[in-house]
DNA sequence: GACTTTTAAATGTCTGACAAATGAAAATTG
DNA sequence: CAATTTTCATTTGTCAGACATTTAAAAGTC
């Protein structure tokens, strides 16, 4: 464990890296103490701020934890499903945004991905499930609210939804996509009628679920997103059109 | 920009929360240059090595990038689809490794995932996706074969189904729960008689990709899951009985 | 025994310094 | 003048040493 050759790369990387692989094949397993950077130092000749830039790269991904005190030190840490969940959504914002990812293209993954979780949500959905859904719902349909409220009410609905299949697994992959498309839709301006039918649609989903109707559910699904490219269609044009007659 | 209250975190960690949040927010725009560290101790009121730690986090999650001499500095990243990527399927593993998650919950997300973008990959199936998947399958179909290579042939075999969708967003999403099913299918020993199996469903797989066949890719993907998951029972079961029978 | 104090270990932070890389400006040369 | 070389200032990378703070265990006290 003192292998830092004449790489080009950082010591401090070449240390969380080397560290990072012992996490992930094993080695090192959770809830397990690190050495102190003090001891870290000595084993890779290096000085413990240098370490110490390192330990900073694994706690950005929530791969090790730090405690002050006598019997502090840095700790291997458990992954929670909450900690991937936020990364998750952060990565793929940023993805999104910095590689100018068309609506179209984020709206038909989102929609192939839920659409995959229809049959388990209406199989498994939970009265928990339900109801939030249907409280989403019905702050979509109050006037007054802003675009932005609508889409984060919107982004909630899907969760539900998404949740409602009851593995944590399919939540944690979908959180992404889900999430991501919230500073795509708020370019959309909605107005009363698109809500109308968003809610609309949003509601024979939610009756499908509880129906425990899938068939129903991905044809109610397929119909929202062909309602929303439309949409996001539309108001591009729009606004294309506006811009070019100035 | 220099606000670091009484709060119970590090200050690197409230540093690179304020960096993050202003490229996520888009203040700090793609490859623009942040201020020098020296800059930053002196606007956040710290000293370099506390921006230095804040800087490396922001680096591990390729939110910026460093360069050494007289222009270089640290520079907002265009985060890419690879580095997405890699971060996706190391988050995933680990997600999966430390939280137990049991082979069944993982493959029916998989499974359930895949199945979503079966209809598009059929739909638009490069040349080029369809010889992966041959080549693939020609390799599984390989004697002397260690189980582990065969493993990363049926993932390299599925990546290119994904991928076959030709929807980069659903690729990155779908990259995390195809690959960290590897370390749990290594667990797995497969018969000469399952090896068939599967490249005999693979096949047909391809076939039906081949022939757009959406509903047939389908179906087979189906009975893929249920022949997957009613193996890794059987396995598990034997492993069970020879540890108690010990 | 219960409570308080001390102490040691560990991380968090700071200061100051030097090394190395790098591009641009300045000096040199044909 | 143009091309090349040299110098130089800027910035990150690394180091050494120090002090502050937190924390739990050990020692001491009633």
């Amino acid at each position: 464990m003192k292998i830092d050759p004449e790489k080009r790369t950082d010591l401090s990387a070449q240390i969380a890296d080397a560290i990072r692989e012992a996490i992930i094949s094993g080695r090192l397993i959770v809830d397990e103490r690190l050495p102190s950077e003090a001891e870290l130092a000595d084993q890779f000749d290096v000085s413990r701020p240098t370490v110490r830039e390192a330990l900073k790269r694994l706690a950005a991904q929530s791969l090790i934890r730090t405690q002050r005190g006598a019997t502090g030190g840095a700790f291997v840490n458990r992954l929670s499903f909450e900690d991937a969940y936020s990364q998750q959504i952060t990565t793929s914002t940023l993805l999104l945004s910095m590689n100018a990812v068309s609506f179209d293209t984020a709206c038909e993954a989102r929609y192939a991905l839920e659409r995959a979780c229809a049959p388990l949500s209406a199989q498994r959905r939970s009265p928990d499930h339900l109801a939030t859904m249907r409280a989403e719902i019905h702050r979509q349909s109050q006037p007054g609210l802003t675009d932005e409220a609508f889409c984060a009410s919107d982004v909630a609905f899907h969760r539900a939804l998404v949740d409602g299949a009851g593995n944590p697994v399919i939540s944690y992959q979908l959180a992404g996509a889900v999430e991501a498309m919230q500073p795509l839709m708020n370019m959309i301006t909605f107005t009363a009628r698109d809500r109308a039918a968003i809610v609309s649609l949003h509601t024979a989903i939610a009756d499908a679920i509880e129906a425990q109707d899938a068939p129903a559910a991905d044809a109610q699904l397929a119909e929202l997103e062909r309602y929303t490219r439309q949409l996001a269609r539309d108001v591009l044009a729009a606004r294309a059109a506006r811009v070019s007659g100035t």
